[in-house]
DNA sequence: ATTTATTTTTAGATATAACTAAATATATTT
DNA sequence: AAATATATTTAGTTATATCTAAAAATAAAT
């Protein structure tokens, strides 16, 4: 049985994976979970010993069997809560990271198949994101950033890529959310901005912003 | 904050109260939760620099006001989520306390609120146990313990005081859920068993099985 | 190719929570 | 009231997870 802490690590080597870094570093994973480049050494030579990582000093680390199928799992269990907590119990897609934080970590499988059958087998959480499947799997749908997305194109916004509060409640401010139709015009070379329309509003988006909102690729 | 190890200390002290020990001993709280005698003192001299429990070397253990809330809170959560697993997630009554004994220690005042509400504000769990409120009071029903109950006298089941899977199961196959009717006849000197009948079928409960089944008192 | 900067690891310390074994206090017998 | 038994606490150790400061390795710049 592995510590929450344990579990943390290798949700954040999953998520820094997933985000394009073949070998995850230390420091990556320092910043992603907030804490220093020696409490990551510290643990990752443990999670090596527990047959977790694979791990090679000043190189980098990746998941392997084992620690992937515990790291995905954990995922589901967070975008199930997430689902969870938004559809039933009325919660706002901006308040439901801090406790599904807590709720992935709880050990019971019947649990979470209980819940997934209670929700009826939802494939995506109430950001976008897909949930992977009890087998292990992440489908993979076909989206881009608006950070990456061609000039001069129009788009469906199918989700985002962070759930932090002040990003998702400037979304909300902004009035983007899941499905929110949108024409994309052009990005700025020097800030890397891009100009939209919402229902024929104008509006510029900053790159920080555009780099986690994933539209529908037409 | 404190941790889930905190929690379950002043819990079972809580416990310990209300089944009647005026001042917990160390013993009892080390038999309850399973460890040493002196782990219970480590904690204990923990708990009085927190401010949590009123405690004298040697001499046992109460709560004050503030480990009081705490420890009805947690019990709160617990009975809460218990409810939830039976109602909306289809466990069986025998099947939920371990899950809910990790689920009571999500901190999220928000998320029994609205649990609370999404249930309906339930006033029993699904062992009859009455659910503490939000404000922190433990509503007192009238109801005894089958080991404790008059002779020759009619009664329905309303809940059980312990919910270990082995006695629930063993309930279950003596066809005794919450709402049973069952007839006492007499109680045997040796051993305090109880002879009682249910549906005109006559069986002998043990002291130990009677001493955790709630009884209606007419 | 050296120097400088950055990243990563190690060493040493601290805090929590558990344990065993020994010491002390309290309760029960005789 | 002394002896014995039981309950409780203390002392000392271990394991986990964190941190700071220093050392070592790697990468970048001159």
């Amino acid at each position: 049985m592995n510590t929450f802490t344990e579990e943390n690590y290798l949700k954040a080597i999953l998520s820094l994976s997933l985000q394009g870094e073949e070998l995850v570093s230390t420091n990556s994973i320092a910043a992603e979970i907030n804490t220093s480049a020696a409490s990551v050494s510290d643990m990752l030579k443990k999670l090596q010993e527990k047959k977790l990582i694979i791990y090679k000093k000043y190189n980098g680390v990746s998941l392997n069997k084992k620690g992937k199928s515990i790291a995905v799992s954990i995922l589901r269990n967070h975008r199930l809560w997430e689902t969870f907590l938004v559809r039933k119990l009325d919660f706002n897609w901006d308040e439901v990271h801090d406790v599904a934080e807590q709720l992935e970590h709880i050990k019971s499988e019947e649990l979470i198949d209980k819940l997934d059958s209670f929700l009826n087998y939802p494939k995506f959480d109430p950001h976008g994101e897909v949930i992977p499947t009890k087998e292990g799997a992440i489908p993979q749908t076909d989206r881009v950033l608006l950070s990456e997305i061609e000039e001069n194109t129009n788009g469906i916004v199918l989700g985002v890529t962070l759930d932090e509060t002040s990003f998702l409640q400037y979304l909300n401010k902004l009035k983007i959310k899941i499905g929110t139709k949108i024409q994309i015009f052009d990005r700025i070379d020097f800030d890397k901005s891009v100009n939209i329309s919402i229902n024929n509003k104008k509006q510029n988006i900053s790159n920080e912003v555009a780099k986690h909102l994933l539209i529908k690729n037409k």
